[in-house]
DNA sequence: ACCTGAACACCGTTCAAGT
DNA sequence: ACCTGAACACCGTTCAAGT
């Protein structure tokens, strides 16, 4: 029939080889599509149209592949321009990772989870400590400021993330006509919990912490004598 | 050999029959001991001396087990005394609901993450809701204030079972020798993120967030006439 | 009523073999 | 060098059968 045998033409492309750039496209296209729960290294081979195990020729196990994955996302974070106001380097970066994890939704729950300890995470971690590192917070403060700001974007992404509305449910849940009775009080607010609502609540938060870590704050005494 | 058969005396209970309890018992055990991604039906079944499958005489799917064993920890949560003020009320539901979450470290990861909307997941959140409308914050500064605790305690409890020190780790993760090289800040701090700064840190914050939702307050009209 | 055992449709990963 | 296919040791769950 119409198969053209070898042909190294412009279109012999058709089965092009992987790569890791193919590989680390399509699992974050399928994880956003499917969840977490259903991606499998299968499903990846099958849309890759490969079998699972060519995969593991590029990436020795899963694990390594989403260690790529969370790479990839982190390098997509902007960093603040360095000259700023430590409040305002703080703001920019957290506005900048929690950009980056709702444009990921789905992947976002592993990789809040993750332990940031590959090369590329830990260089993540020292850009927001040098932040406080770099506005005289001493190493007692400048660890707790990094902490309580940490707790915050956490908690906030992981819930506008995998939260009240999209987070795995009950398995039975209570039916709506019955909710305003158990809950009166979480019906009220509830028109105040709905997604137009999350940015403004992200924002008053994060201005709420940014503001009390600067009381917080204790010089490190400073070499150069230019501290106080 | 020595087997009584069918004797109903008072050791015949050598194999009682399942019960929720001992089951919901089990599983917790189980998760704390192995980890959520090490639990399965099969190995629960084994452990209890009994086939995977007469679980599902109990509980019809792993979901409403773990649905089971979600309410069993809330109803662990001591409701603080109602006649307090809001802030202290506030002070004291986190520290139980963390309390709790800390004694389940392993578990904490899937009750954190866990959708609220069974009958028992309801009303703990209506529970703390109660705390900002009793208080006469209005929905939106109510809902608002529900929120940013929520955040703060999510991703600081999350953190502690679950983050840089317990949390899984990347498939390389930098070798110690060459951590300073990439996170000097990070290693300067790393005293202050032990473990036995985990109170403090906490309490710090959740002292910060507490004392600025005072601020973001404003009162519901009243309709007895007793606000401003 | 409560429990079992085989079966189904899946997993991640290993390994020897193909091109 | 890159990919395949069978196999291994697992999953959650269904279902017909046992007591």
């Amino acid at each position: 029939v119409l198969t053209k045998k070898k042909a190294p033409s412009a279109e012999g492309k058709r089965r092009k080889p992987l790569d890791r750039e193919r590989i680390q496209h399509a699992a974050l296209v399928l994880v956003e599509r499917d969840g977490l729960d259903d991606f499998s290294m299968r499903r990846l081979g099958k849309k890759l149209g490969v079998e699972a195990m060519s995969i593991y020729h590029h990436y020795p196990s899963k694990a390594h592949l989403f260690d790529a994955l969370v790479d990839r996302l982190l390098s997509q974070i902007e960093a603040p321009d360095a000259t700023q106001p430590w409040k305002e380097r703080a703001r920019s970066l957290s506005l900048a990772y929690r950009a980056v994890l709702l444009r990921h939704p789905r992947f976002a729950q592993f990789m809040l989870l993750h332990r940031m300890n590959s090369r590329s995470g830990l260089a993540w971690l020292e850009s927001v400590a040098r932040i406080f590192a770099d506005a005289g917070f001493d190493a007692e403060s400048g660890a707790r400021a990094f902490r309580i700001l940490g707790y915050y974007l956490m908690g906030a992404i992981m819930d506008e993330t995998a939260g009240y509305k999209r987070g795995p449910s009950a398995a039975e849940p209570v039916p709506p006509a019955e909710q305003a009775a158990i809950a009166p009080t979480i019906i009220a607010f509830g028109p105040y919990f709905a997604s137009e609502h999350w940015e403004a609540t992200f924002l008053a938060g994060l201005e709420l912490v940014l503001g009390e870590l600067e009381r917080l704050k204790r010089r490190a005494p400073s070499r150069a004598g230019g501290g106080e």
